[in-house]
DNA sequence: TTTGTTGCCGAAACCGGTTTCGTGAATGAA
DNA sequence: TTCATTCACGAAACCGGTTTCGGCAACAAA
């Protein structure tokens, strides 16, 4: 290469590498020829010099068995290609327990084998953040956390979707309206929460603490979620679940109890899975575009990685919602406007 | 590290290396003192020297949209286990074609990103096979392919889970038994339809191949195969699957037809899914253990990258059966022996 | 005692880059 | 014309290891 151009290998680094005191017109003679030969400098030889081996990291926790799982495929995918594009690869490691990750992600860190971490699955208190903020290796959250003061992240409005969940649920007359909340631990359950009783108030309706259940984020327990709301003296006609995989539970229980999905109960939830699409009736949900996330989690870090300020490196994207045949409008009651939502089948 | 043990970092690095003209006292010394300190050197300072990185690649095909999906998580768990116990880690890229596999797989080796490959579905006639043998980057497959000199592979025996399957359902009365196979351009659904023939004839049952439909991966697939077996003039009682999620595509079928499972029609697949263990009635299907594959494949692919030889580094391991109410005696027939299952109902 | 061996380790080159430092040439001001 | 800058690049040190080469000491054989 140097040899070609009758440079030194100093010169062909500085080009490459927008240093100030290298010609214009060299500059393009080395970056035109580098092109033309196809080099690219090996990273790990860069990497002993500047410590950085290009290298995104991403711990996967393989005890979350939440619903992220299937879409790992895709999310993968993203990151994957949005680091490939830009001469970057990605390191996978996984782990068992809260522990195992601090542990891999320092070790990660100090073989310089990840030069920053992309963290699903934020949780409202993170450990994770707590470990790279004292490595001061930089991270990209998927997923708000509490306190996200140095923190870039992106983020899809849970928020916002179980707020228009209600609202929709509402204009079709609903007036009890159940709520089944995704895991406890996590900062997303809190946000839904929120969008939850926030689309309540904006509706005109109270939020009965009784058509409440937390940390359901598995078919099993979205269905004792289901069997408890609807055994409820005054049960709701309808349910919004944080989960797509929860709410697929009540399916079960609709049918054991001879209620029909989107006539006699209505169910809407979040994430816009494959087996939600699947189900007869369709769920009604809001979709999740995972591969954008993956690939604009990549583009975060590469860029907080590369030292622009975590405040900048916020995004927040909205959920697509997805019509399905499981919301339908609420079942006739006694009286349309006093009795709220008491069920006369 | 050489400088507290009074050492030359040459001698600490043979003395790591297991070169022999190092005294076995000073290895010893030098050993214990890394295991002390927590010294690990730098794999990309040992890369720029030796070539290698430590890491193991893996591309993930995009494209490749069947049924190894949901199982990414504990496969990834599996492979990253091994590899960061062993000291490597695992890069994992994406393409969408083939020829973006083979791009992205060229210049993992070029970057030296990636030591050696674990390929995933393997197909019969594998281009990625031909592209590592040129390269003479270290492979290892996740099944067999048609032609596998100087292949190291892992796979489970599908054949014989499907040949077992057949040997079940004759056991319960079943003559007429469909074959529903997988992906055709797998190397997989080549050795699964052998083992339902050698099922069939150890059963003494003809192939019927009107009763075979090829190339059913997805729930949509596997009911339009269903859908054709059952409207055939001599419908069969079972059918096989070579793939859990195509057979799950038999239950829509089956209820549209008034069809009862596992009484009716019985069912047995093979993958061991989530899913088919989740239906009502479950899936009679063969777990595979995909974690432990990745564990596998993850230390053959250590092995062969330090120079074994791949014919020793091939295992081939059974999947378990796993009983669900799906497969169950053959129905009621006419008269037992003479009439190939024409069912009374 | 001299002369091979052999065992063990240090010195130094090397891997492929990055970065510091220094310098010749071109440029501008005096 | 002269001197001070600035520009643009080469030379060389450096990163943290690996590997080659050479040499000292101990020991055996002559």
């Amino acid at each position: 290469m140097s040899a070609v151009l009758g440079v030194t290998k100093s010169t062909v680094s500085r080009a490459l590498n927008g240093y100030p005191d290298i010609a214009e017109q060299t500059r393009l003679r080395v970056e035109r020829m580098a092109e033309q030969m196809g080099y690219r400098p090996l990273s790990q030889a860069q990497a002993i010099r500047t410590g950085q081996s290009h290298a995104l990291g991403l711990v996967l926790q393989v005890y979350d068995h939440d619903a992220h799982r299937p879409f790992l495929t895709e999310f993968l995918a993203g990151i994957s290609y949005v680091a490939s594009r830009e001469g970057w690869t990605l390191t996978v490691a996984s782990a068992d327990s809260d522990a195992a990750t601090l542990k891999v992600m320092r070790q990660l860190v100090e073989d310089r084998k990840a030069d920053g971490f992309i963290l699903p699955r934020a949780l409202r208190e993170d450990p994770r953040v707590e470990l790279l903020r004292n490595l001061s290796a930089p991270f990209v959250i998927f997923g708000r956390t509490h306190d996200d003061t140095d923190c870039a992240w992106y983020d899809i409005a849970g928020e916002d979707a179980m707020r228009e969940a209600v609202l929709h649920l509402a204009d079709l007359g609903h007036k009890r309206i159940g709520f089944v909340n995704g895991g406890t631990r996590y900062n997303y359950s809190w946000l839904r929460e929120e969008g939850f009783c926030q689309g309540m108030a904006e509706a005109g309706l109270p939020v009965d603490p009784s058509l409440c259940v937390p940390d359901a984020v598995t078919a099993i327990a979205g269905a004792a979620a289901a069997r408890k709301l609807l055994s409820h003296p005054n049960p709701p006609t309808a349910i919004v679940y944080a989960v797509d995989a929860a709410a697929l539970g009540a399916w079960d229980v609709a049918h054991d109890k001879g209620l029909k999905i989107g006539h006699d109960l209505s169910i809407v939830a979040y994430d816009g899975s494959l087996e939600g699409a699947n189900a007869t009736p369709a769920l009604t949900s809001f979709a999740v575009n995972i591969h954008q996330a993956g690939e604009r989690l990549a583009h975060l870090l590469i860029r907080r990685i590369r030292g622009e300020d975590p405040s900048i490196l916020r995004e927040l994207e909205r959920a697509e919602f997805r019509s399905g045949g499981s919301m339908g409008p609420a079942p006739c009651l006694k009286t349309l406007d006093y009795n709220q939502g008491e069920r006369t089948e």
